[in-house]
DNA sequence: TGTACATCAGTGAACGCGCGTTCACTGATGTAC
DNA sequence: TGTACATCAGTGAACGCGCGTTCACTGATGTAC
């Protein structure tokens, strides 16, 4: 079955409208809640409709969130195919594209904060958005594979390619820890500064061993 | 008011062995949900009591949680005294030391991973529980630096004493990522291989800036 | 270019299910004499 | 060491609230002639 059965708005002008204010509004609602907590009627009517509208869209409220799912993980997939691009870093030092890989997914993190929570907390029971992070996570770390292993030789961990994949997987779970789930940590604002980004950059560039490139 | 209200077993031999049976059974239902899936009634079969017999002990279902909460929380400002002792440490290399905070940290996390979860993820909502977290990860952020700090003279680290404190907040991050929420990994068996701790403790070193020590 | 008709979009009151919580009751344990 | 009484422990059917979902209806948009 399909991200979201029925999807062919054929009086556009109202029904492709109201399907915008409704996922906008959910992702503002999602911004302050969980999926789970949000309820139905608390995002229609922050999008100015009523509960009706809504399914005709949707079969149900699960429906909603996969739509948003699908729609940003599609945005990931190119993200992944810009950042890891092997044209575009042909002959750059391995700090400059990690401080670029951190820098880009920090700001995803700060901007769509609300959205990955919620996936994230979702992924752990929903079978489907499970899978699909699955599946980002492996491109990712396919991706990041392709861009680093040539570049082992410089490279002093004694196997570069476990520590390209770990590494990764470090920096995405500080990046989770800090942005989504701060609010664990006492004094955030210090322990996170103003250049986290860089500080992540070269934890991954120390535990592969890599030279540390300029400050 | 107190972790649980209530809670004086006179009749001990009976009330109390039903209030131990309910939070292991609590545990054990943990282990496979998390604790706003899992129903009250539900957790009251697996220890073979009656809500009645519940309600006797706590207020609401959140009380339970606390409880636990309370519980394990305890335990963990046991294990920072033990894990982060000055005394202990005494002449033993940096490398030492984090080998041995990540190897009982992962232990941890495995051996709890139920509880740890539900923890967590009620944290973002319970302002209870969140700030029990935000005090022990403070605690907990007070203990290594205090034990660290001692021997910046051995890091490299520009700010030896962000390094401790962000470089413990990565491992954790990582921690969480790979053992409580590792689902969303793909091949997470070879990810994670059996020697996730000197990996993670390997991260924390080459970010501090400090020497790898003996393999 | 109106008019009749079909189809889609959206409304909102009502339904119903799940699950936390209550409460009148029975049974067990301890205490007084 | 029984007996009477008070208190605590535990039962389980019934309640009720919140929230997702339905459905009979009105209104709007497009199509045929």
């Amino acid at each position: 079955m399909n991200p979201a059965v029925r999807f062919n708005p054929p009086q556009q002008s109202r029904s492709q409208a109201t399907l915008e204010r409704i996922l906008d509004a959910a992702e503002r609602v999602l911004a302050q809640k969980s999926f789970g907590e949000a309820t139905l009627a608390e995002i229609v009517e922050e999008a100015g409709v009523t509960v009706g509208a809504f399914y005709r869209r949707f079969p149900d409220k699960d429906a909603l969130l996969h739509h948003l799912d699908d729609r940003f993980f599609g945005e990931l997939y190119l993200l992944a195919d810009e950042l890891f691009d092997v044209q575009r870093w042909q002959g750059s030092a391995v700090a400059t594209i990690l401080r670029a890989v951190t820098e880009r997914s920090a700001q995803l993190y700060g901007l769509r904060r609300g959205l990955l929570r919620s996936l994230f907390l979702r992924a752990r029971t929903d079978p489907r958005i499970q899978q699909n992070a699955c599946r980002l996570n492996d491109h990712y770390l396919e991706r990041i594979r392709l861009l680093l292993l040539p570049r082992r030789a410089e490279f002093s961990h004694p196997d570069p390619e476990r520590a390209i994949s770990l590494g990764f997987v470090v920096m995405t779970g500080a990046l989770r820890e800090m942005i989504l789930f701060g609010e664990v940590w006492p004094s955030r604002a210090e322990l996170v500064g103003d250049d986290l980004p860089s500080e992540l950059a070269r934890v991954y560039l120390a535990y592969l061993g890599a030279a540390p490139g300029a400050a």
